[in-house]
DNA sequence: AAAACAATTTATGTATACAATATGCAATCT
DNA sequence: AGATTGCATATTGTATACATAAATTGTTTT
């Protein structure tokens, strides 16, 4: 934690938003786990800052609501439920839908060949097997898709959601026996955005997160026992 | 004495909530403009408080898109273009959809006798010609759909986005050429609701939405000039 | 021994003080 | 005249100090 401050002279971003990202990151990977509270001194201690841009930072995390406030006893990290995230799962897949409905009507020429190009490339990163590598070809290709539907704020939102499955997210990616299937709906995807068949493709797309949903669903179910 | 202290907790709101309130009604309600400067010790000493709750408040502020962050440089209101209300209103129509599919699916019997009295509340409230009678009764009607659709978090993400167009609402409905028509558009979507019809509730609810959208288009058309 | 109350500790809410940076203006130089 | 540098000022970023409420502990009382 001595370079923390370091990091941040280098690019002069405000304390509050390193703190932010800090403590972003720890409850999505679950290192901070749900019910654990946000002590502002014990957190300003251990990042080396003063309580202010600990607070400012969860005033940020309070709205992205991966904490909650009680009055006067501060925060603590959200609890997740299988319930909560179903609700999560039912939003974003209403919002990748309208968002492949909008490539297929927006989508230029240049950008297929890059959705494409993208598709094959997540093709080759599960061919090596590194998660790492997956995860980053699935963030790029999802990201073309968004590029191609021109709504800031719908892309704003959905990432937004897909944070909040990030811990299930490796997990999912892990598993083997998944890639043939996950190549196949990329595919898919792929092909009918490309043929702007907006029912196909919201069909796709439907089928991808309903899978992806059935495993964080199943994970948290084994994290009950 | 022992309920005074009790009341005293109930409605006990840290300054940077009643600040970020006071703040986002400022901005929603067009008293501040777009670009205009927060300027942290005037807003302090004009509400009578320091700058922390001021800064906490921005910070919501922030992540809610009503404000823009110029690191050094503070926080302006931000611009509302055209196309920002578009993109924020293909996002609502999508959610707005969701949420009538959900309800249709999940609605009780004793909610749907709610949303038939809202129904008529509204028809009522439409007939008295008072824009603010109209306006809560407008926001009860869809409030029921969201209870039934049973997805607090979709529930507050339509109401976020609801809110962006909180300036060109009442212009809306203040324009009485659009009652009947109004009136007609809760029926359909009441009466698609009540019998379980997805397909006609998602294109009731939608014709609503894009009604709404071509007069908020309208009037910042009409600003522009 | 259990309950109640007071004292102490802990942590949040708010205000203020201090530091760093950007802006505006005037004096100076080319 | 136009550009440039230096200084004063305004404003944000961060740290700390103080006030208040909640939690805890220990003592007393029944």
């Amino acid at each position: 934690m001595a370079d923390f401050k370091q990091t941040m002279m280098d690019d002069f971003l405000p304390l509050r938003d390193v703190v932010f990202r800090t403590l972003r990151q720890a409850i999505l990977t679950g290192e901070m786990k749900p019910g654990e509270r946000l002590l502002e001194i014990h957190l300003a201690n251990k990042l080396g800052v003063s309580r202010t841009p600990i607070r400012e930072a969860i005033r940020m995390l309070e709205l992205e609501g991966l904490v909650i406030m009680v009055p006067r006893r501060g925060a603590q990290v959200a609890q997740i439920t299988e319930k909560s995230m179903t609700d999560v799962l039912e939003v974003r897949c209403a919002l990748d839908e309208l968002a492949v409905e909008l490539a297929c009507a927006r989508i230029t020429e240049e950008e297929k060949a890059e959705l494409v190009a993208a598709c094959e490339a997540f093709e080759k990163a599960i061919s090596t097997g590194q998660v790492h590598a997956i995860a980053k070809a699935d963030v790029e290709f999802h990201d073309i898709i968004f590029k191609a539907a021109g709504n800031p704020r719908l892309t704003q939102m959905i990432n937004n959601l897909a944070e909040q499955m990030y811990r299930y997210r490796f997990e999912y990616i892990k598993d083997e026996s998944q890639h043939p299937m996950l190549v196949k709906e990329h595919r898919r995807i792929c092909e009918s955005i490309s043929s702007k068949d907006i029912a196909a493709s919201k069909e796709a797309i439907r089928e991808h997160i309903e899978n992806q949903e059935k495993s964080i669903i199943r994970q948290i179910r084994l994290e009950k026992k």
